[in-house]
DNA sequence: GATGAATGAGACTTCATTCAT
DNA sequence: GATGAATGAAGTCTCATTCAT
């Protein structure tokens, strides 16, 4: 018998490395306990069901979602250096949520969860999206961006090519290998002459 | 007992339609044939199983797919108008293959055949890629494009934008409206003097 | 594989005899699909679900129930006989149902359930209740009972007085041999001088 | 931590209400110590198991049973009085045991730990039919009820009257009112001329 | 005495698939 | 080609009980 206190992040572990392999349809209570070596009923003491630890592999993860937009204060750096960092921690995190995004189109059921716990607390995509926006106003406020840039459509095109470059790899040989995605992202959504 | 040929076609129509709404999850051989108006079993008279199925969804789809592409011809309108026109295509597109290509990060199982027949066939998410970036070299070769300009990365870019809109559309109040996305995406990928 | 028709049967059959040996409590789907000699997933091949199985053990008990009530034709034979008669059937008929008239009392659900689709149908206890009634305002009728003779409580004394002969039977020694216990609740019921 | 004394009555109550609501299928360890606000565990630090807590509730209501014969005194007020009384409480008193009664008959296990420990002490069905066949026995022999009359069947026609009025209720609209049902039993029960 | 986490067993149900008709 | 019944495997979850703290 390990140390209680113990189970319920072994959990949160388990089913996040069953996630990885085997997707969000793999992710069983069967899976998961196995992985954690715990028994199936011991998930019902620390989740109230499957998709509560679901969302709690989110939750997890979400120190580490934090952490991309931690590096974006507007005048520090170049814009160009800046995104790029961050275009490359997103990629970073996307490979990692990919499977758990995808589950949210895959599964209304668990998208429906989603929106219901994590929208309220603002952890779903917006924040991202608008962390984002919120660090290119701050920079075309110190006129380092062009007054017509469009931020909010500057960071939807910043968040969708870093995932769009994450997906690709899903099929093999991506068309832009995801090294060198955040330099090209970068270089084509912005300005040449941008410092 | 209706005219068997139909049969196929309405197991295929019943699976986008379960598709829609109940995701990748919910598409089970009992959702698929009640919605069709067959037997379960019918649906083994015509797919090998039940992945077969799904990959015949995305075949049926697979000529509007192919539409998208087809508007692109470099040096008819201007690059904005095409690149607009294609976005818009892509969203609606993309709107409905959302729940499969949700399905495929959701489900390695069903990615592993997914690869394995729709790749060979030339079927896979490449084939858009290179199908917009090959316009937009053509573009760069008559001039309408800069020297400078990687056709990639904006290839990239513009699917990972129109996808990114409809993917913020799951969680209700996108930041960008879908109906908009099109015309501020373009707006932001393409430097202004150009025509 | 069985002639498939008579797994149906077979399955209520099954449910029948584990219900007297083993209670409602004890009626699962995997006792009822061990003892029917037959997979469990086939259950719902013809039940939607648990409750829809005992829903049906009942009904395949009702020809049973209707037989004690036909025997009741005002002015025939004498009114004690005819009572005895179907205290007597009574007796017979509730040991049988025991276990689900306890069932019903033991699990709000099943209740429930059974409010809704059997007292539509008329298959309730009230049925019951009021064919004796009705038979005995019948032989008012003829001038074979007292005119002040309340139907409904006799009946209701009728009833209640077989089943909990049946009950005390659970407990062993029962106070009156079930045996026994049709003369002797008769007699007492109705005034001596009845014919 | 409240009082470690009061815990166990505490349990006790709870496992009523849940009986009560929830009936002997609902009444889970989980279900009582929700109720009680005590944890799973103490459960067992007041009894063996799940059975002796049922067993429990009910020797908590056998005072309330006892009463119901403690009206019953030969000679005093008139039979059909006495018995109209009893009856009343009786229903009364049924209308909180049925779940109860319903689970024995439900779950051979539980009725088998029940002959076991409750009628060696005198705790069962028996001793309420004993009771009231005592004391009409007494009234025979005060020459209150007729030489002929069977006591034991008429204690039985009581009991199983009043309880099937009970019985009645859970279907809803109950062919006689239990508000009506002791009065017209007992005129039922008794020759007319009984004072 | 009280607790909450742990667990094996088992409950109900769904699933994809097979196959005789 | 079409069907519906059959099924083994697996899925989610609940249960009564144990036990270290």
């Amino acid at each position: 018998m390990p140390a209680p206190a113990e189970t319920r992040q072994r959990l949160v572990a388990a089913a996040e490395e069953v996630l990885q392999r085997e997707g969000v349809v793999g992710l069983t209570t069967k899976s998961v306990a196995r992985v954690a070596g715990r028994s199936e009923g011991s998930i019902y003491n620390h989740f109230a069901d499957r998709l509560e630890l679901i969302l709690a592999v989110i939750d997890a993860r979400l120190p580490e979602f934090i952490a991309v937009l931690a590096g974006l204060v507007p005048g520090r750096r170049t814009v160009a250096e800046n995104l790029e960092r961050v275009a490359r921690s997103g990629i970073a995190f996307e490979r990692s949520m990919l499977p758990l995004v995808g589950g949210l189109a895959a599964d209304p059921v668990l998208l429906a969860r989603f929106k219901e716990v994590m929208l309220p607390a603002d952890k779903g995509p917006h924040r991202l999206h608008r962390g984002i926006t919120a660090y290119l106003q701050g920079e075309k406020a110190l006129g380092r961006l062009g007054a017509e840039t469009d931020c909010a459509a500057l960071a939807l095109l910043l968040i969708g090519g870093w995932r769009e470059a994450v997906f690709q790899e899903l099929f093999g040989r991506p068309p832009i290998a995801s090294r060198d995605a955040p330099r090209r992202i970068v270089r084509t959504l912005l300005p040449k002459e941008t410092s």
